[in-house]
RNA sequence: GGGCGAGUAGCUCAAUCGGAUAGAGCACCGGCCUUCUAAGCCGGGGGUUGUGGGUUCGAUUCCCGCCUCGCCCA
């Protein structure tokens, strides 16, 4: 309701300035912010400041001619503005009218006429996943939550959510190596070595996990046989890329295994994917073929004849284009490498000529890959199905808006894509194209010492450590995950010892769940967070089981509620809000003074959540309703500490109490739930 | 060498488009459980926003220089 209010507020005051004796309408961006304190009100505009000059008034003195027309306007909901310091116009709701209102209606977004395809976790098959494939995931999910926020809880907007899988990569040829030269495994082999994995109750995602830290050691352990191995490297990796013979089998088999491990990590957080395309069709389909002859055809690609780059084909480089002088351009990017290979760029753009529909090939879909345990199912790419035709297709790739969620390292090759899209004239697309960037997930020195890596003195004096999988340093998510259900259960165990124990594990289960989520989320994108098992494991202050702890409270109160004791008896928190909406009590006394004041900020808290989702979307920054849900929260926890709702006398004061429980409820849970944190029935 | 990002309380982080006394959490100290759940609440100390200039009625925010750190590219 505060977006509704704010935008009614600025188009007001729009239509004030653009009547004389203003005679303005070229501001751009109406500033609307809110007054430090609640008892200034709820809006302030500090337009005076900005007119000043052009009016060549004091500010005070124009500020006080708006506060008088927009007093004239009677803009349904608000009763008083008022001029406050050096001329803001404080602007006040009628918190009667307002509270009625909040409780009515949820706000909702407006359904989308675009399809965004959001596309995170991309997890290179070969490995466990660990907490910095978490953070990817976790901010990719709830923009993805966020983004299906519709007009009401039952219509969402459409998107699709898919995790890309780079199978014939060189991580997993990394693997593959592993197991058939330092292991000496042939197809046969491994299958054995996986059922012996199975039986021992071995993940396979972790056995890899050891693997490759392993096999990147060899590598390079032995001088003399280092040529060697880079060449079983590139053999292997070529074999993969090729597909059809004994080694891709086996990193067909083995990646797939990995894939139903992360898929499963996932699924512990809630997460879940609708399509998972392979790099193991992209190949064997030629995107590649299609996306370097539409490239030729637009004219973003040339072939260099001089310098450095003589025989490749490359592409101009963002922001150097016209500046190219005589000689070659040394700052082209190379797209086809002179020997004839196509580097990560060329085939990302091909990529995303699919994501777009722009390269007229499409993957074959093969359905129920994987089941959710909610029924839900994920699908994987396949060669078509020359017998299905169009049936057989993903027709995944019809996306208007793509949302990339990739670490910040890949700025710049993402800005290549860009480029290249724009370049070939795809300019709505190249527009449309969002790398949503976000830092790493890093080790402070202590934290790698504690898990008990051996780290050189270069890197004791270094502010963090990278985690890498090739050298094995990381946290694993589904360790951290049970380690994080460990401690929630401790308590839960301390708080609620009669109940049985698949209760008191799914209550610890929806704890650490949140305490990880809000832990991802709590950062804003571009801050590294220097991975701390400390506050990641901490149930106290700004987490994710604070505000689930207040949502708790909030409907323990419900659960309370006698029959007889109030003209509302056993209510619920939806039947409350309808009655508070509908047969409201005289409250505004209530509402008065400073005990007023902490009742009204839980409603005015609780009616942002459309404003600051909003905003959250607009700016992909989810850290934002990360950071309102806990403020939400604290506003609840005051206010229950303040007032005792079910031993309140006076009928209509207690109405208007249990009301603003049951706002604030409805509102942590709406929240809660975009950020993928679920309210567990007690804590 | 070029590009990008960061530097705010002891620590970890916020701060909307340039706005009112720069806010939270953790840690520390002191209070509050016979009352809807103490995973909570209240109070306290804590700041030259890396640094030097500039623009402005007003700068953590915008511009320029410098320092430190990180990432990417060559």
């Amino acid at each position: 309701m505060y977006f509704t209010y704010g935008n009614a507020l600025e188009s007001a005051i729009r239509e004030i300035l653009k009547q004389p004796p203003y005679q303005i309408d070229d501001i751009a961006t109406l500033a609307i912010e809110q007054p430090p304190k609640i008892e200034y009100g709820e809006f302030a505009l500090p337009i005076a400041f900005d007119l000043a000059k052009r009016l060549k008034k004091a500010p005070r003195k124009i500020a006080e001619e708006l506060a008088a027309q927009l007093k004239e306007k009677n803009i349904e909901g608000f009763s008083t503005f008022e001029v406050a310091g050096a001329g803001y116009i404080n602007c006040k709701l009628d918190r009667t009218v307002a509270s009625k209102k909040i409780a009515a209606r949820t706000e909702g977004m407006p359904l989308r006429t675009y399809f965004p395809l959001i596309e995170h976790t991309s997890i290179n098959p070969n490995k466990a996943a660990h907490i910095g494939h978490l953070r990817n995931a976790i901010l990719g999910d709830t923009l993805a939550r966020m983004m299906r926020v519709g007009p009401n809880e039952t219509t969402k907007n459409a998107i699709g959510v898919q995790n890309y899988i780079d199978n014939t990569g060189v991580q997993v040829a990394d693997v593959v190596v592993a197991l058939t030269h330092l292991q000496g495994l042939n197809l046969a082999g491994v299958e054995r070595w996986m059922a012996e994995l199975a039986t021992r109750k071995e993940r396979i995602d972790y056995a890899c996990w050891d693997i490759y830290a392993r096999v990147s050691q060899w590598y390079d352990e032995d001088p003399t046989q280092k040529e060697a191995r880079k060449q079983i490297r590139q053999d292997t990796l070529h074999a993969l890329e090729q597909g059809g013979n004994e080694i891709s089998e086996i990193a067909e088999l083995v990646s797939t295994a990995i894939v139903h491990r992360h898929l499963k990590t996932m699924e512990r957080l809630g997460i879940e994917y609708d399509f998972l395309p392979r790099e193991s069709e992209v190949l064997r389909l030629k995107f590649w073929d299609a996306a370097f002859a539409l490239m030729k055809e637009k004219g973003v690609l040339y072939q260099e004849t001089a310098g450095k780059n003589a025989g490749c084909w490359v592409m101009r480089r963002a922001g150097t284009a016209g500046v190219t002088g005589d000689g070659p351009d040394e700052e082209a990017k190379v797209i086809v490498r002179s020997n004839g290979t196509v580097t990560y760029v060329g085939k990302d753009i091909a990529y995303h000529l699919w994501k777009f529909g722009k390269l007229g090939l499409d993957f074959g879909i093969k359905y129920d890959f994987y089941k959710y345990d909610d029924g839900k199912t994920c699908s994987i790419s396949c060669l078509p199905d020359p017998a299905q035709g169009e049936l057989g297709l993903s027709h995944f790739g019809k996306a208007e808006v793509v949302y990339n969620v990739i670490d910040s390292r890949q700025n710049d090759p993402q800005n290549n894509v860009i480029e290249a899209l724009r370049g070939m004239g795809f300019t709505k697309e190249a527009d449309n194209f969002h790398h949503f960037s976000y830092e790493m997930v890093v080790l402070t020195p202590r934290c790698a010492e504690e898990l008990g890596y051996a780290l050189s003195e270069e890197d004791k004096a270094r502010p963090f450590i990278e985690v890498s999988g090739r050298k094995g340093f990381g946290v694993k998510a589904d360790d951290l995950i049970d380690r994080m259900i460990e401690a929630a259960l401790i308590e839960v165990t301390a708080r609620h010892p009669e109940l049985v124990d698949a209760w008191r594990i799914d209550i610890a289960s929806k704890i650490a769940v949140g305490a990880l989520r809000y832990y991802m989320l709590r950062y804003t994108r571009n801050t590294i967070i220097a991975f701390d098992s400390k506050d990641a494991l901490s149930f106290e202050g700004e987490t994710g089981p604070y505000a689930q702890y207040a949502a708790v409270r909030a409907a323990s109160i419900f659960h309370r509620l006698g029959q007889g004791d109030h003209e509302l008896g056993q209510s619920d928190p939806v039947t409350v809000l309808q009655y508070y909406a509908e047969n409201p009590p005289d409250v505004a006394a209530h509402f008065s003074g400073e005990e007023g004041d902490s009742i009204w900020e839980v409603w005015l808290a609780a009616s942002k959540t459309a404003f600051v989702i909003e905003q959250s979307i607009r700016t992909t920054e989810p850290a934002f309703l990360a950071k309102y849900v806990f403020q939400l929260a604290q506003q609840f926890n005051n206010f229950y500490h303040r007032h005792h709702i079910l031993t309140e006398a006076d009928p209509a004061r207690k109405t208007l109490l249990l009301a603003t429980a049951a706002v604030a409820l409805r509102e942590l849970k709406r929240s809660l739930s975009w950020l993928g944190i679920e309210v567990p029935e007690m804590m």
